[in-house]
DNA sequence: TATGAATGAGGGTTCATTCAT
DNA sequence: CATGAATGAACCCTCATTCAT
């Protein structure tokens, strides 16, 4: 990489770290683009040559940091023995919400501006060339399951929409309980889902 | 109600109406509170005679059209003859996903700004004296099912969790598939955590 | 005084300290009519049956707290046995700074607000009929005076002129020197434009 | 200077003209910043670029004007031979005030906005590079007596409170008397303060 | 490629005043 | 006399976007 590539890299790369950090500590609406310009270092003009609009920067920050989140939880998964197909979501589902449980300003942050179309874009074509696709291993602990599955894209879809719409409630405001109260009742549901899917 | 009293509730709930239209129709982020005073033939000053800004006449207007949602999805319940507690949460669900399909700006504005915390508000303390309270409602459903339930309101809490993150991305979008194809999936669920929380 | 008569008073009163009591603590440019008729109690349109604007009402309280200022000190000097004319203006300003010194938001108050005009109209002809006419009384303290004065009405103006502008500075910021400093500068300063005046 | 930062002077230049001439005649509670960037030709955005807001354009005029009032004050002392420092401080109060009484806007745009603090951050801390510090030259003036004076800040404090409380009234109202009239009265008052701080 | 001064439409909100009750 | 709902002009300020440098 030249030093002229690698000086345009340095920038998008302070535009996006700066965007998180404001939009999980202001919030989206609040956080306008001259904070942005103005917290990275860099002129306002320079933000339009990396970016379309605050809504191209916010869509490429949740695909990035959805994706770190279940490469992470895999990549744990990985040092364990766990071989049952419905041991290992359990298993990615925990890591996850233990994850956001740590970490509730990028919870806020995803599940607010988290859509369907915006994670399975996510899942199946990361941004950032070194995140590995989601998908793919989605799809290979699914072949070397000992069954198969019924739709699994639906089957993943009903897993994803259950834990994070009720993780944002359970975490955030412990409402209607606290997650680790929740967690028996969501984990019983998720085996359910799989347990039914299966042919 | 004296002529004053009427002529307040006139210029209310045409406040209400045309928010609703305009938030369906344009989004929230675009609905300016000029937009809504200009469209229902009202002084700017008089929407802050009754509301506290933009975000106080939208969650009143969630609380309202969620419960009316769920008071007239159980109004043709109670028209059937159905007696079981898992067959009666079947209907009201379908019932709702139902009208949604054919109301999708609907759907639209109520999910992209519900949040349990709302919601549980509309369900127990409507806006509107006329509206009932549907909690109630559910809680006699409850008792006069033959069977307990362990945490009910949990139970509750993730079958709307579920119906609402799911219905927005299959009605919407036909993301991962259409509605139609979504629901044997999703009624299959819902059956399973009702299942799984009976004592 | 009926009893019609004495609900107009009260109503009147009521609006009045209310309007001293937001003036002195809010300010006047951040008080507002809607402010001060709801702490009052009374309706928005009960204003307009007393009061022309809020200007009217501020200048109207400032006449009445100079006033009072003034005729409190006159009181104390009263009881004294102070003969000299000299040393009474000495008591006069020293007592009202004292006062002002106590009740640093009436001084707040007074001095942003006071302009010789106003002031004048104060002390010639109170608003309140109870009040006493404190020029009467300067007059007074002038021809019990062993001395003549060329041009009293000058005198005084600079004197309080002076004193009003002065401290204001040095009692709520201590600017340049806090008050109790200034103090002997001050009363110096007074007792030479008393005696140049002497004829 | 680059075209770039005259440019940028221009357009600072522009504002603060326009808002010492729509401060004057119209009163700054009358003068909306819509007023100001209107008539100065340029986009509301710009003025935030320049000024916090009204009141800090205000300041910064003050400053500036009333720097600007001492210093020609000044530098006509300097064509004349007077050496002893009671005459020239009667000089410049006389030539300030002559200033002022030609130019009434200017009186009463300084006098009902002047306070001791903005006051004598003018003097000490002028906001134009091109400004003088007026406060040197209050020193130099105080060292180069013959005699030294007990709190010198003190001493021009309550000259400048006294010049300039009584000046607004005298001036616009000629309130108890005319300027004519009050001169002898006030520079012998001055005389007092100056000759009672000698050492 | 990078800058940042300039833009100006449009946002939300306030509030003195009126007038039908 | 008293009310308070309704008004709507006017306010300040933000900010995404552009473009000359």
């Amino acid at each position: 990489m030249s030093k002229l590539e690698s000086n345009k890299k340095q920038k998008k790369d302070a535009l996006l770290n700066t965007a998180f950090s404001l939009f999980t500590s202001k919030g989206i609406h609040k956080t306008s683009i001259s904070d942005i310009v103005e917290k990275a270092g860099v002129a306002k003009g320079t933000f339009y040559l990396y970016f379309k609009d605050k809504y191209d920067i916010r869509n490429k920050l949740i695909s990035h940091k959805a994706t770190q989140l279940f490469l992470s939880a895999n990549h744990d998964l990985l040092q364990t023995e766990i071989v049952d197909f419905e041991e290992k979501v359990i298993f990615l589902v925990d890591h996850i919400i233990n994850q956001l449980q740590k970490n509730k300003s990028l919870l806020n942050f995803i599940s607010k501006n988290l859509s369907w179309g915006i994670f399975k874009s996510a899942l199946t074509s990361p941004v950032d060339p070194d995140d590995l696709n989601f998908y793919d291993i989605y799809i290979d602990m699914l072949e070397s399951s000992h069954y198969q599955y019924e739709d699994p894209e639906v089957m993943i879809f009903m897993i994803i929409e259950l834990v994070s719409s009720s993780c944002y409630s359970a975490i955030l405001y412990s409402e209607p309980v606290c997650m680790d109260k929740l967690k028996p009742h969501l984990y019983r549901t998720i085996r359910s889902i799989i347990n039914a899917a299966r042919l």
